[in-house]
DNA sequence: AGCAGCCTGTCA
DNA sequence: TGACAGGCTGCT
């Protein structure tokens, strides 16, 4: 579900919530992939813990806890984080926890997320080191080092988390359009001045997004249960059959990389 | 590089 | 009933 939009969302709702907050009962579903290193010690290792900042690189929440240690959370396709003064009840609890003055939930019904406690800082850059620069933020000359000069289709790269993290197949499809640029291009085969339009083109389309708390394409809503309005700003993803906005072109359909993929044909080169 | 697999919910 | 879904891993 959520891409860089939506987890900046979630992530600008929870944290003054939970700020200063410690964890003083979790509790944890039986779902070791889910919860790492495994519901017991990450329930243990969190209690009594005091959340101490909620960071973001690319989809990936990184809250940092008292005692040098590290949470961090990713929400797959259908996670949701919830908090609330009083306790709720919901399906697809996996991670229940009593804060100092509130309650803190995951939320996740096919369980494609993960939340993994980091004991210090070292375990944690092991994973970081391994992402891409985050998108909104990424540079134009660092843009085209990680997607200039390599083969593969330019919408495969941008999905690609190693090169540039937290772009997801709504703002790859929408960037690209945005951009004028067929996804199935090579990232090898496009100009100085096409790299730079697409990255200014991407950042334009999240930032936007983040402005209207995200898309809410089937059920994404912030920590706070509020869906997003972006959805309604598509140019291109899930439009198929629709004219283009630029050009009055037909939107198509083509399946990339085993992801659908939408675009115009007339304005997108 | 490409594809199955992980899961459940929703929509056609 | 079956196709499909915003992500990512691990296999060939």
């Amino acid at each position: 579900m959520p891409e860089l939009p939506e987890v900046e969302s979630v992530r600008r709702t929870i944290a003054p919530q939970i700020l200063e907050q410690s964890f003083v009962r979790v509790e944890c579903a039986p779902y070791p992939r889910l919860l790492r290193p495994s519901p017991e010690l990450l329930a243990s290792n969190l209690t009594g813990k005091q959340i101490q900042g909620v960071e973001r690189l690319g989809k990936l929440l990184i809250v940092t806890l008292s005692q040098g240690a590290f949470l961090t959370i990713h929400l797959g396709m259908t996670g949701q984080l919830i908090y609330s003064p009083r306790e709720v009840e919901a399906s697809h609890l996996h991670l229940a926890a009593r804060l100092s003055r509130g309650f803190l939930y995951y939320r996740d019904p096919r369980r494609f997320g993960a939340l993994r406690f980091y004991p210090n800082q070292a375990e944690l850059n092991l994973v970081l080191k391994k992402m891409g620069p985050d998108a909104l933020t990424i540079s134009d000359r660092d843009f085209a080092k990680a997607i200039g000069g390599r083969s593969a289709p330019v919408k495969m790269l941008l999905l690609n988390q190693a090169l540039l993290s937290g772009v997801g197949n709504i703002y790859a499809d929408e960037g690209l359009h945005l951009a004028r640029i067929t996804p199935t291009r090579p990232g090898s085969e496009l100009s100085g001045p096409e790299l730079k339009r697409l990255n200014r083109a991407l950042q334009k389309v999240m930032l936007k997004s983040l402005e209207l708390g995200g898309s809410s394409v089937k059920n994404f809503v912030d920590a706070n249960g509020r869906p997003g309005t972006f959805q309604e700003e598509h140019r291109v993803y899930q439009r198929a059959g629709q004219n283009c906005p630029t050009c009055k072109g037909i939107i198509q359909k083509m399946v990339l990389g085993g992801r659908s993929t939408h675009y115009c044909p007339r304005c997108q080169i």
